[in-house]
RNA sequence: GGGCGGUUAGCUCAGCUGGCUAGAGCGCCUGCUUGACUUGCAGGAGGCCACAGGUUCGAGUCCUGUACCGCCCACCA
């Protein structure tokens, strides 16, 4: 072995292993448990960059961990086809200025030639940071699979009329002859004007002073609207003026839209020129009147002069500003306008037919619930509103209630299995109904009773209940344990995956506590509830809690906001929910067409005449029909993803009944709204589930000094370059430890050095490891350094594990990279050196590689072969050790503390002056604390004894210094 | 304009449900080191946790306000 670890020398040789070991590949035939990702698909023209790095680390990471924990993995690959920007990509490519320069499928074949050149080099640089991804499914969002998924949802949405064709507001680019993307209108700040003009009342030679920076819209005014707050509002609401030069009457408004800072607070409405007076005219169901054509010159009709006729925008503004009874005088004004990124034009507002879909519209679900739930049957303590210590059985009319329920089961659901909580009453229930129906009952803990508040012989008043407080009668828990112990129910029977309906049976505490953990309630809504079951009588005991099986009225925007509301999805760091939330709030219609070429087109079909014939899946449509020439937007096919790739529409495929839901959808935070949010609308939409239940979001990539990255800036890193210099392991660990989910990600050259660094030492280790001998095969812990390691590392590797099931990488990768250099290498190697203990060394550091695998796996695997181990690393177990000698580890820590004593005690005697005062204020410190009357009697006697003990030892030390 | 974050050592940041005698990495200072590792080892200096109030026996942690900084969305007649 080298004394320095080569990254470059191994890091190919290893991928190639992965990928000819063929155990990427996921097989949906396997009975364990899955775990699905599907990675964000990367843009095919663009390059690897930062963002991706991260996203692909984190996701390898899990998809490593789950794997070693027993679960059949599926991390699916894919790459996006990103119409807008490819489109764009190709032109500049090709060297043109727009793509009508070239025939329709001319340029496609260029988009596809170039796509297909590109795609191989990102799947390259992919593969390069040691991604495990099953190649072997692969897909695209513009390969046909994909197209057969939109167009069915196309179909579904339009049969059940959520899709549909109106009048909107567009970006007309008149310098490209097409319409844009919000993404393609680049905002710049112009030095423009404020012009002001008179609009004279129809009965009075009085007018409104009106301003606006684009005069030459002024012949599709419609109203002129004022504040609802304005004081001229009373007098003049509902009066009217004309428009100067044409001389058309209309109306005065109200609209709260009305800044009454800006201006003259009079704004003119022009519904046909104007993103936001068309929905002022919307509101106040104005006329819409076109007054600049396409062509960006003034149109020919009644509405324009005709000396303004056929002008351009320009001329005639400028023939609107010369002296005239109307104009007043024009001032200088800073203001944003948009400009389309290709022509460099200004964009108009236009108004044109769009496809769009209907968010607030209501539509039928009849997706059945999967769990159903309902309270134990009435006792007799229940009935006499007593409350009771032990659980007695149920009186004959809570049996009776039972079967009643069992009927009505039996009739409406497909129920399969029963869960019951341990308790007598809602067992005996379970039992009723499970031998009408033929199921076995099946009992879990987490769904046990707790009589809140009603401890035995005591009443606990309800405002003075608090969240931690000791509540249930028998077992002493807290209103905490038992709302943790009711989720922790819910996330494992979300977690069931069986055919088939699911009943609970509990009782009414825990149902309530489960209500409020299903909407994702907090600890403030746990307490009001326990306060309102306290002060409201029993009288709710005893009843069974009706099972609903209505078809439901939903909306695309309820069914988005409902996933997240209840749990389904967890939003991971919890402050984007609130950003998600508000997001949907405002979700407005989503417009779902484009002119671009490079996409799904919308599969609407017209026959000579325009009428409608066919919409959706249309495989040979007749000859003379045409298609639909507009395009789906890009998040349109985007937003099937996580189930398009698993065989959808056909939701009997193989791989959609094994690995969908997929588990976790880890992206930047940035797209929340445009991606997450839609996938999230499509799939309950499309299939009934959420498509995962957890969102991760990772932060931007930054600099060092948390400055985005950017071309410009000349800050921007390149991964392949990094990962060239410093080894993919290096600037894997560096982007996922020492950070915070959700969180800028600081990036440069000396953290990713200093993580080469880690992988170094692990390297190093590794050769004194080899170094050794090993004698028997008996792995035995025997001096106390070996013992004190051994515990130490069952304890360090659970911390990880723990960490890593709740997605908390950069905890687990900080636990990992201080535990193999501090404990293992600078106390346990040398240590080892005095009593050394090969065989128990090599088992040890073996363990010690599985435990770092998934975040640095290929100096792990790199080294597990180098200590002669045949297969691959992935197929082992995640450690997972009970050894614990807790004699051991309070020794050897002893053995440290003096170690350290005594090197401090040889470098420098005044650094013992100094521990002196430190302790003497330290002391003062604990005695001032254990006088305080208020601290004794209300802080835990846990810690008031640590105090104490704290305060005697560091007495102890000081009398041993002086 | 709407929303969401941040403000802790020279730099970049951790610090979960209040118990901290405030941590990490890098940088800095002083030594050491030819058997795993100079991509190393040992030791050290360095913080009124943005500011002002409040709740509490106890606040970096909770509440209110102020001041900066950042991000996302919308786009101003």
């Amino acid at each position: 072995m080298e004394k320095n670890y080569d990254h470059n020398a191994s890091e190919n040789k290893i991928s190639a292993s992965w990928e000819a070991s063929g155990a990427m590949k996921a097989d949906n035939k396997s009975k364990k448990k899955k775990f699905t990702i599907s990675l964000p698909p990367p843009n095919v023209t663009g390059e690897l960059h930062l963002g991706h790095a991260a996203m692909l680390a984190i996701e390898d990471i899990m998809i490593r961990f789950k794997k070693m924990t027993g679960h059949e993995v599926l991390w699916l690959p894919g790459t996006d086809h990103a119409a807008i920007a490819t489109e764009n990509v190709v032109l500049k490519h090709l060297g043109l200025k727009s793509r009508e320069e070239m025939q329709r499928n001319e340029f496609l074949k260029e988009c596809r030639k170039f796509a297909t050149a590109k795609h191989d080099r990102i799947v390259h640089q992919i593969k390069k940071m040691g991604a495990w991804l099953d190649w072997s499914r692969e897909a695209y969002t513009f390969d046909e699979p994909r197209n057969q998924a939109v167009n069915t949802i196309f179909k579904r949405l339009y049969d059940d009329g959520l899709i549909s064709r109106g009048h909107r507001m567009i970006n007309w680019s008149v310098g490209a002859q097409s319409v844009l993307s919000d993404e393609e209108v680049v905002y710049k700040e112009v030095k423009g004007a404020l012009y002001h003009y008179k609009y004279f009342f129809v009965d009075s030679e009085e007018f409104l002073e009106v301003v606006t920076t684009r005069p030459e819209t002024m012949f599709g005014d419609t109203a002129v609207a004022l504040n609802p707050h304005d004081p001229r509002a009373k007098k003049l609401h509902g009066k009217k003026v004309k428009v100067p030069f044409s001389g058309r009457e209309i109306p005065i408004i109200l609209d709260d839209h009305v800044d009454l800072e800006f201006g003259t607070a009079t704004l003119k409405v022009t519904p046909a020129h104007d993103p936001n007076d068309f929905e002022i005219g919307e509101k106040h169901n104005l006329e819409k009147i076109q007054v600049i054509g396409f062509d960006g010159h003034m149109e020919t009709n009644d509405h324009v002069p005709k000396k303004f006729q056929k002008l351009s925008s320009e001329e005639c503004r400028k023939l609107l500003t010369k002296p005239s009874e109307w104009f007043i005088k024009k001032e200088e004004h800073l203001h944003n306008v948009g400009f389309c990124y290709r022509s460099h034009t200004v964009v108009e507002p236009m108004i044109s037919p769009q496809w769009f879909i209907l968010v607030d519209k209501e539509f039928e679900t009849n997706k059945p619930q999967r769990f159903l739930f309902a309270r134990h049957g009435e006792t007799t303590s229940t009935k006499n509103r007593v409350v009771q210590g032990e659980s007695d059985p149920l009186n004959i009319k809570g049996k009776a209630d039972a079967k009643k329920l069992a009927e009505f089961l039996s009739r409406n659901k497909n129920v399969t299995r029963i869960i019951s909580s341990e308790h007598k009453r809602a067992k005996q229930t379970a039992e009723i109904i499970g031998r009408s129906l033929g199921i076995k009952i099946e009992t879990w803990k987490e769904f046990n009773g707790a009589d809140l508040g009603s401890v035995v012989g005591k009443k606990i008043l309800p405002n003075k209940i608090s969240f931690d407080m000791a509540i249930e009668a028998k077992t002493g828990e807290t209103m905490k344990q038992i709302f943790d112990r009711v989720k922790k129910g819910w996330e494992k029977l979300k977690k069931e995956t069986s055919e088939g309906d699911i009943l609970v049976i509990s009782h009414r505490s825990i149902l309530s506590t489960l209500e409020i953990v299903r909407s994702g309630g907090d600890k403030n809504q746990v307490l009001e509830q326990r306060r309102q079951h306290e002060s409201a009588s029993f009288g709710y005991w005893g009843e069974t809690t009706e099972i609903s099986d209505k078809k439901e009225k939903t909306t695309l925007k309820k069914l988005t906001a409902e996933a997240v509301r209840s749990g389904d999805v967890k939003i991971i760091p919890k402050q984007f929910e609130k950003v998600y939330f508000h997001w949907i709030d405002n979700l407005r219609d989503w417009c779902i067409s484009r002119q671009i070429w490079w996409g799904h087109r919308i599969p609407v079909w017209y026959d000579k005449e325009k009428n409608i014939t066919a919409v959706g899946d249309i495989k040979t449509p007749h000859k003379d029909w045409t298609q639909d020439k507009d395009t789906l937007d890009t998040w349109f096919s985007s937003a099937l993803w996580p189930f398009s790739t698993l065989g959808w529409p056909d939701e009997k495929a193989e791989d959609f009944q094994k690995f969908f839901p997929t588990d976790v959808l880890e992206t930047g935070h940035d797209i929340l709204f445009f991606w997450v949010a839609r996938m999230i609308m499509f799939s309950k939409y499309a299939t009934g589930k959420p498509p995962f239940h957890t969102v991760y979001l990772h932060g931007l990539v930054t600099d060092e000094h948390g400055k985005k990255m950017s071309k410009s800036a000349g800050n921007g890193i390149d991964p392949l370059e990094v990962v060239e210099k410093f080894g993919a392991d290096a600037v894997r660990l560096s982007l996922v430890v020492g950070t915070a989910t959700g969180q800028p990600i600081p990036l440069g050259a000396s953290k990713i050095s200093g993580y080469r660094n880690f992988v170094n030492k692990l390297w190093n280790a590794g050769r004194f490891v080899k170094m050794q001998t090993p004698t028997s095969k008996k792995p035995e812990p025997k001096s106390l350094a070996d013992k004190w390691i051994a515990s130490r590392f069952t304890k360090i590797s659970k911390e990880i594990k723990n960490h890593l099931d709740k997605y908390e990488i950069s905890m687990a990768g900080d636990k990992i990279y201080h535990f193999v250099w501090d404990d293992f290498c600078d106390w346990y190697i040398e240590e080892s050196k005095k009593e050394p203990n090969p065989d128990f060394l090599y088992y040890l550091f073996n363990e010690i590689l599985k435990l770092a695998h998934p975040l640095c796996p290929f100096i792990t695997e790199k080294l597990w072969q180098e200590l002669g181990n045949k297969d691959i690393l992935i197929g082992e177990s995640f450690p997972e050790t009970n050894y614990v000698d807790k004699k051991a580890e309070d020794l050897f820590e002893k053995f440290q503390k003096e170690v350290i004593e005594t090197r401090k005690a040889k470098t420098d005697k005044t650094a013992i002056e100094k521990e002196i005062k430190q302790l003497k204020k330290d002391i003062s410190a604990l005695e001032i604390r254990l006088k305080n009357k208020g601290y004794l009697k209300k802080a835990p006697a846990k810690l008031v004894e640590q105090t104490k003990k704290e305060l005697k030892e560091s007495k102890e030390k000081l009398q041993k210094l002086s």
